[in-house]
DNA sequence: TTGTTATTGCAATTGAGTTGCAATAAATTT
DNA sequence: AAATTTATTGCAACTCAATTGCAATAACAA
């Protein structure tokens, strides 16, 4: 219950979304949109597509937080469970979701709930 | 070459990494040393010990900076490839480094230089 | 078209972390 | 042991992503 109506606002960040392989900071975002609505309003709707399943969010390297979509297609179930890794370029910047599943290890006695991994180096643009 | 003089607020903090199995937020530090230091004393020498390898930091599911002892027995060598996940309770907020190693993936096209995983969950105090 | 209320804009606020600079205190030299 | 050098600290101001209260606005249903 997050998304109720689908304002002009909603269906912009949507579509930025679509219209893209990577993820999204809320920085860039917020730039992006700067003439079209308030931060405040990029963040509120970010936060409200997560707590549909929409969007998922993560923590780059520099601590900035991001979004990139929800492919129920394996790989990219965010069902508060993120199994699938993020990348960052520490070159160009740019942060993808990876196709790929991360075992999450058992722990001794402790009940693993959820995990996050961030790999950084070098994207395919940057390492040639 | 970060800690050169070994300062009172130098010995105090070690001391405390020293003393412990568990990680430690900067806040907590901050917190329990609120009346021998200064706040960005506290900030900067765990910077300095990061550089100096005795310390590395990571990033808590807050968003807060934690601060571990490195043990070079390992499964904590944080040289710039901290490969060992860590665990924060959930429940207590207790967080440490867990003694196993997670392979790095290799991405397609992509040169892989660190990693950090966190684990989010309940730990043995707080699983019962 | 009207009414309800989810959503937004705006400005103020929060809170972790950083920074410039003068004062202090390690460590080295005399 | 005193003088000297300079790494370190305290302090207050600042940065910057993110949050919040509230009045105005605009989806959407009736």
């Amino acid at each position: 219950m997050g998304i109720i109506r689908k304002t002009r606002s909603v269906k912009a960040l949507l579509n930025a979304f679509e219209r893209t392989e990577t993820a999204l900071s809320t920085l860039e975002l917020i730039e992006r949109f700067n003439h079209q609505m308030n931060r405040s309003t990029v963040y509120r709707i970010l936060e409200r597509l997560e707590d549909d399943g929409v969007l998922h969010s993560f923590t780059g390297q520099d601590g900035l937080t991001w979004y990139a979509l929800c492919h129920d297609d394996g790989y990219s179930l965010s069902h508060h469970l993120d199994t699938h890794p993020h990348f960052q370029c520490r070159e160009c910047g740019k942060t993808e979701c990876l196709p790929i599943i991360i075992p999450i290890p058992e722990v001794a006695k402790h009940s693993v709930e959820s995990a996050s991994l961030l790999l950084v180096g070098r994207c395919a643009d940057c390492v040639s």
